[in-house]
DNA sequence: GGAGCTCTTGTTTTT
DNA sequence: CAAGAGCTCC
């Protein structure tokens, strides 16, 4: 095929397209949507639109430019941005259409790209091939440690694992590694020893890990070029998200298959990077402009989520940062209400604030599923927990432990592996550990057998069963099994195991055998009951087990309500798509709660990028919980910033920003200094309370404001401030005044890191797989058709408060949009007297009062039926009429 | 092979 | 503190 990237000239839009975006873009926004061919660099601040802007322009792309859709890639970092940009793209194009455009995550691509493709680039691997997760990872690294006489002691497992994966991310060979560039050091060596095997064992299982999926895929378009060109040429137009986040490696892939056609979108903005420690590098999001010379670049810097007080504590804290694109979001938003800053005792109080401050924001009118409570480490998460299900608040948990990560459902699934990738070694390892009788020493020796005998374990394991099907069962000749057991494939050769162990094995194979005739005759979820039938999973787990027996069988059944949603296709079609769904995606993905429910979100700063609430929670502002201790050793103190800001920027109207004085963990106590993000909020933003909510004096605002927490030993407080002013180095290691762009002082002392701990999940995963719009479904503006424009919902009374528009104002073009446009929030509704309404909390009730509220807010008065009245603001709470 | 015990150790974020 | 590794004993 010719191949030629002549621009296609890019139409002016028709007119009637240009009115109907003009009413639901602003002007930069349209500007982004509607460029035409070549490299486009979209910086999009926090709440700007940015999703909506990729959707309109995916659309606009179809639609305008009359290009079809599947010449449309769209990559993003996760599988919850890359559902809903499917979602917005279906909503504006239908479902015909938005089905054709590539969008996935890039590991999602990656893995897709390569089933078909990766038997192409080594013989290694067939496309069968299985990703290995990092528990996979990490127990094909250890048994690498005991074959190469290492102890894990000296050198952390763990250790070695990340520094592979940020090899991978650099693209550095097992070769590489090794030569002395890399390795100069004896945990260098280690490490380059240690890769080498390790990517061999894999090679060797057919498998491969997060970081191959992307980094075998780059060898696979840079080494072939008609590839490349083949996805080049498919592909003429790829759009990725977070481009922010993106490594080496991913850098040069989105830039093997856009480098010469150059239809390059990519937004970010390098504020939120937060991917540094995956080997994300903010750098390619800098340099695009030098990357993609004739690139246009488009700012969007219109804040349409949060108020402004908001807005500018997210930009107090971004202004300590060394580096980053110039721009400056503004909102025409409120001014709204401060933001609380809460000074705690414990971790208990901490949570007991936050939960009474639930409980008041409810009687206000905020539902639920309107707040979040976010924090630095999983482990902070327990805490909250316990709490939470003490005074009996509906929450659910994001993240924390995977449940395809849960040991029970690793083994099911290990079976359902060695089904598709007879290679499989680790997942026969796991699944055969399951099996009464069978321990390491036997599957040992039978995987080194398989090995030496140049068979795949499965097959292996299948040819005992011929064997022993044979007419001459197998003799013993001293406990070891006659060595020339003869059938069809050739002869086994000695087999190094007793009797038992023999036994044994063959019951492990016919099981398989089953197994694998199910593959062929029997639904999904009719193979996964067999497999737990024929195994005796559920004795397994019962007798075998700890205490919790129960609980895990539990949650094998939860496993086949999963599996059920893969039997539309047959057993072996559905069996790969749900292996490489447990693969690729994650609780955050999978267990997000469905609209309807009404419940409190908790989950990690990381993961509710992309997310916002009308009210957000910030527990653990402590220096060495956040930020991190770890990121204060290495001082990547930047990208902890970041974090804040992505933190902060997730709030709508109310934000709470709460730290503790002291802390338990590992059983004691320890006293971490406010957090220096707390420090940095300009006073006059801030509502500064203790953990019952009582207001906290001048001076001990000042107190909070110098690095101690207020109160705790006044004297210690008083002590520094007796001159009035903070300067000088404080007592105690106490950290100085507010400085952002200071390092800490060399005498601060190491903060002491937060502990682990395992973050126990509610619901399952059936809980609320049902397609959503997630918790953020208040602030996200109904897409209309392109086709049928629909008459703008105008914001009533957004009027632009104390002028704290920004520079962007200044600056012709961008950022200033005469009539607002569609901002990303509900109309508020109008009631009547005497209507009926329902409220996803309350029940439903009638309507007995309206005023006027704060601004432009409407109250209104409502007698439930059930709860009495409630004075509720019409804009924020989560009413339905009742016809 | 496996149960039960003590000891050490490791502590971020996720595709 | 809790999970995992390592040890002993059956």
């Amino acid at each position: 095929m010719e191949r030629t990237y002549e621009p296609t000239p890019s139409p002016a839009p028709s007119p009637d397209i240009r009115q109907f975006l003009a009413t639901q873009l602003n002007p930069p926004q349209m500007d982004a949507v509607s460029h035409g061919d070549g490299p486009l660099l979209i910086l999009a601040g926090a709440g700007s639109g940015k999703t909506r802007v990729i959707a309109y322009r995916i659309a606009y792309i179809i639609r305008e430019r009359q290009i079809p859709p599947w010449q449309i890639l769209a990559v993003t970092f996760t599988n919850k941005a890359a559902r809903e940009l499917t979602h917005r793209v279906t909503e504006l194009t239908g479902e015909d259409q938005a089905r054709q455009v590539r969008m996935g995550t890039f590991h999602g691509l990656c893995a897709r790209f390569l089933r078909s493709e990766i038997e192409l680039l080594s013989r290694r691997y067939d496309r069968n091939f299985t990703i290995y997760d990092t528990d996979d990872q990490l127990r094909v690294l250890k048994r690498q440690f005991a074959e190469a006489g290492l102890n894990p002691k000296l050198v952390s497992p763990n250790a070695v694992l990340g520094a592979i994966g940020r090899l991978k991310d650099r693209l550095v060979s097992p070769a590489q590694a090794a030569s002395a560039s890399e390795a100069h050091n004896p945990f260098e060596t280690a490490v380059a020893t240690l890769y080498r095997r390790y990517q061999d064992a894999l090679e060797a299982a057919n498998a491969v890990d997060f970081g191959d999926l992307i980094n075998l895929m780059l060898q696979l378009l840079e080494n072939f070029p008609d590839v490349r060109q083949r996805y080049a040429n498919r592909y003429r137009h790829v759009l990725v998200d977070e481009y922010q986040d993106v490594n080496e490696a991913q850098y040069r892939l989105v830039k093997a298959i856009a480098g010469d056609h150059r239809n390059l979108t990519v937004v970010g903005d390098d504020s939120q990077a937060i991917y540094g420690w995956r080997g994300a590098d903010v750098r390619y999001i800098l340099q695009f402009e030098q990357d993609f010379a004739e690139c246009t670049t488009v700012r969007l810097e219109q804040n349409y989520r949060s108020t402004q007080t908001i807005l500018v504590a997210a930009q107090a804290i971004e202004a300590g940062l060394t580096k980053r694109h110039a721009k400056e979001l503004w909102t025409a938003n409120r001014k709204g209400d401060p933001i609380t800053g809460v000074v705690a005792g414990n971790e208990t109080d901490e949570a007991q604030f936050v939960i009474r401050e639930i409980d008041r924001l409810v009687v206000t009118g905020i539902a639920y599923r309107q707040i979040a409570i976010l924090y630095r480490t999983n482990a902070q998460s327990r805490v909250l927990e316990e709490q939470l299900v003490r005074r009996r608040l509906p929450f659910q948990m994001v993240g924390g432990t995977r449940f395809y990560d849960r040991r029970e459902i690793k083994e099911v699934i290990a079976y359902l592996h060695l089904l598709v990738n007879p290679y499989d070694a680790d997942a026969f390892r796991r699944a055969g550990a399951t099996r009464k009788g069978l321990g390491d020493t036997t599957i040992d020796k039978f995987v080194a057998w398989a090995a030496e005998t140049s068979r795949p374990v499965v097959d292996g394991l299948i040819s005992l069963l011929r064997a022993e099907a044979t007419e001459r069962p197998a003799p013993l000749i001293n406990g070891a099994v006659e060595p020339d057991l003869d059938e069809r494939s050739g002869v086994l050769g000695p087999l190094p195991w007793n009797r038992r162990a023999h036994e044994l094995l063959l019951a492990y194979a016919r099981d398989l055998d089953a197994l694998i005739t199910g593959l062929r005759t029997l639904s999904l979820p009719d193979l996964l009951d067999l497999l737990l039938k024929r195994t005796g999973f559920r004795e397994y787990l019962l007798e075998h087990r700890d205490d919790n027996g129960e609980e895990r069988w539990d949650n094998v059944q939860e496993l086949k309500s999963v599996v059920t949603e893969y039997g539309a296709s047959g057993a072996d079609e559905g069996l790969r798509l749900f292996l490489e769904n447990a693969a690729l995606v994650s609780d955050a993905d999978t267990i997000r709660a469905g609209p309807r429910d009404d419940v409190v979100t908790l989950m990690t700063l990381h993961t509710a990028k992309g997310l916002e609430f009308p009210a957000v929670f910030i527990v653990g502002m402590e220096e060495g919980i956040f930020p991190h201790s770890r990121a204060l050793e290495e001082g990547n103190i930047d990208e902890e910033r970041r974090l804040c800001y992505v933190g902060i920027t997730r709030a709508m109207q109310s934000l709470y920003l709460v730290g503790c004085r002291s802390r338990s963990f590992r059983g004691m106590f320890v006293e971490n200094d406010p957090s220096r993000f707390l420090r940095e909020l300009p006073g006059e933003l801030v509502r500064w309370v203790d953990g019952n909510g009582f207001r906290l004096d001048a001076a001990r605002v000042m107190a909070m404001q110098s690095g101690a927490w207020p109160g705790h030993g006044a004297s210690r407080a008083a002590g520094y401030w007796g001159g009035g002013t903070a300067t000088g180095s404080p007592p105690n290691g106490s950290l100085p005044p507010v400085d952002p762009n200071r390092p800490p002082p060399p005498g601060a002392p190491t903060p002491i890191r937060p502990w682990s701990g395992q973050a126990t999940r509610v619901g399952g995963p059936s809980a609320s797989r049902q397609p959503s719009s997630g918790p953020s479904g208040l602030g996200i503006p109904n897409i209309r058709e392109f086709n049928g424009p629909a008459p703008t919902p105008l914001r009533p009374g957004l009027e632009n408060i104390s002028g704290l528009r920004r520079a962007s104002d200044l600056t012709p073009g961008i950022g200033r949009a005469q009539t607002p446009p569609a901002p990303p929030a509900p109309p508020s509704p109008t009631y009547g007297l005497d209507e009926r309404v329902r409220h996803p909390s309350f029940g439903d009730g009638t309507v007995i009062e309206i005023e006027p509220g704060r601004g432009t807010e409407v109250m209104i008065q409502v007698k439930f039926d059930t709860v009495g009245v409630k004075k509720l603001s019409t804009g924020l709470a989560p009413l339905t009429r009742i016809p």
